[in-house]
RNA sequence: GCCCCCAUCGUCUAGCGGCCUAGGACGCCUGCCUUUCACGCAGGUAACACGGGUUCAAAUCCCGUUGGGGGUGCCA
């Protein structure tokens, strides 16, 4: 029999990383294994539910790309399942009514405004082979009756989960380390259920500089956001592949399928790793460069559209914004870098960056003879990039400096910063003459 | 408090008793390339938490210490 996996969120809230970590490597141990994957959301608690969080959760897991077999399926939608196996451990004595003040309500019948309590065995250990961890075992005299069934006839995580996965079949349950202590109690469940357990795999936490489990509250968790901030979904998982495992090869960035065939669950560590946000971007410029051209302008569109573009839209030119791809593709570190390499083309005026101008303008020397003796040389030579580089170099030369600091001021009067595209590519392919004359020019007088 | 888990460069990891004077990657630093930046290339920096065992041999096994984390809800 194949493996069955699946993945288990509650929501509420947008995708985590922790999360989609964990739905990441229950992916993988499917489709390397052969296995079915399987979406369950655990909406058992009605207060905290919030139904439209289950969309968003949805659509992040097919950004990233990670398609399930079978569900989605709703936990609430198997309460009156969850209520006959509450009533059968009632039955059986297995469990008992309490109040609000936790004291035992005489009764075997479930009732509103009482919970249910499993019963804890005295003086046993429960011990199970984890496959990341190994061995691990609980005493039960340490833990306590727990609830199974709310005062308000809703089933508790524990028991819903116990039920939810000997019904459907799952063999494998991999999941985030913060769950578990809570599996002796679901083994106890599935043992008075007389259903098999499932082998376990608790995957270390993903933790900030704090060494602390990532939250929602402290921390970037939120999937939405990183794809919000330019991040591709291929590299977001190939990170994410990284956190607790490593390829045996050595080679760390590469595709997804290349993942599912070297990932093994097995060879998954214990220790929690801390989600580096620099080697993210590594990452993710690496992918980022590896785009065809095509599927880069794709996936650009949301940072170059209208609305979220920072020129106005009349001003943008889709001849000239194909030939500023080519020349800073190969720059950005994430999607949302790419409106500031290419703004001042579609902008009436250089972008003012203090910075930039202190630098290449009030500190460097020269700055306005470079300016003086660009602006005249650029204004009958000819207007392709060899030219233009030609030019500029030999004003350098007549004053004793290289083509990287004489090229300095020039950027920051046609780009506005000292930083962006090749120079003379940009200025040649798709600046007119008279509009690059006419920043020189402006920047010579603030000079 | 109690229970459980963890411990290799700053970070992510390789290592599963001899191949380790501990490998790779990110970051950082140096140099080269170079129209800025980025890429690329060549180097460099930097780790087995500590103490006991076991063994001919330990980063690898055992015990303890210390440190960190998770859990301990009528949340999931």
């Amino acid at each position: 029999m194949s493996d069955r996996v699946r993945f288990a969120p509650s929501p509420t809230g947008f995708l985590h990383v922790g999360s989609a970590r964990t739905a990441l490597f229950n992916w993988l141990h499917a489709r390397s294994t052969g296995g079915t994957y399987v979406l369950r959301i655990e909406d058992t608690d009605a207060e905290r539910n919030r139904p439209e969080m289950t969309s968003g959760l949805l659509s992040e897991l097919e950004w990233l790309g990670l398609d399930w077999d079978e569900g989605p399926f709703y936990q609430s939608e198997q309460k009156e399942r969850h209520r006959e196996v509450v009533q059968d451990l009632l039955d059986r004595e297995l469990a008992y009514l309490c109040d609000g003040d936790n004291e035992l309500v005489k009764g075997n019948q479930i009732r509103d405004g009482l919970a249910v309590r499993f019963r804890m065995p005295k003086n046993e250990v429960i011990e199970f082979e984890d496959v990341v961890r190994g061995s691990v075992s609980f005493a039960t005299d340490d833990l306590e009756d727990f609830v199974i069934w709310r005062s308000n006839g809703t089933p508790m995580f524990l028991l819903a989960n116990a039920v939810d996965d000997a019904d459907m079949g799952i063999t494998h349950a991999i999941r985030g380390e913060d769950l578990l202590s809570g599996v002796p109690k679901v083994l106890l469940l599935l043992q008075a259920m007389d259903a098999p357990q499932p082998t376990y795999a608790h995957l270390p936490l993903l933790v900030n500089e704090q060494r602390k489990k990532l939250s929602k509250r402290r921390d970037d968790v939120s999937i939405a956001d990183y794809r919000d901030r330019g991040y591709l979904p291929e590299a977001m998982v190939n990170y994410l592949s990284l956190l607790g495992w490593g390829p045996p090869d050595d080679i760390e960035v590469r595709p997804l399928e290349e993942i599912v065939q070297l990932f093994a669950i097995e060879d998954v560590n214990k220790a929690a790793a801390f989600f580096d946000l620099k080697k993210l971007e590594f990452v993710n410029a690496t992918h980022l460069r590896e785009l065809k051209k095509n599927d880069f302008v794709e996936r650009a569109k949301p940072w170059v559209e209208d609305k979220a573009a920072p020129w106005p839209p009349d001003k943008f030119d889709e001849g000239r914004y194909l030939t500023m791809v080519d020349l800073v593709q190969e720059k950005l570190r994430t999607l949302s870098d790419l409106p500031r390499f290419i703004d001042f083309i579609f902008l009436d005026e250089p972008v003012d960056d203090p910075d930039s101008w202190h630098k290449a303008m009030v500190k460097a020397p020269f700055a306005s003879e470079i300016l003086e003796g660009t602006f005249t040389a650029l204004t009958d030579c000819t207007w392709e990039t060899e030219a233009i580089k030609e030019v500029v170099t030999k004003v350098g030369e007549n004053l004793g400096i290289k083509l990287g600091k004489t090229q300095a001021p020039v950027r920051v009067a046609v780009t506005g910063r000292t930083v962006g595209p090749p120079l003379f590519e940009t200025m040649a392919l798709c600046m007119d003459r008279e509009e690059v004359l006419n920043r020189i020019s402006r920047a010579r007088s603030r000079l």
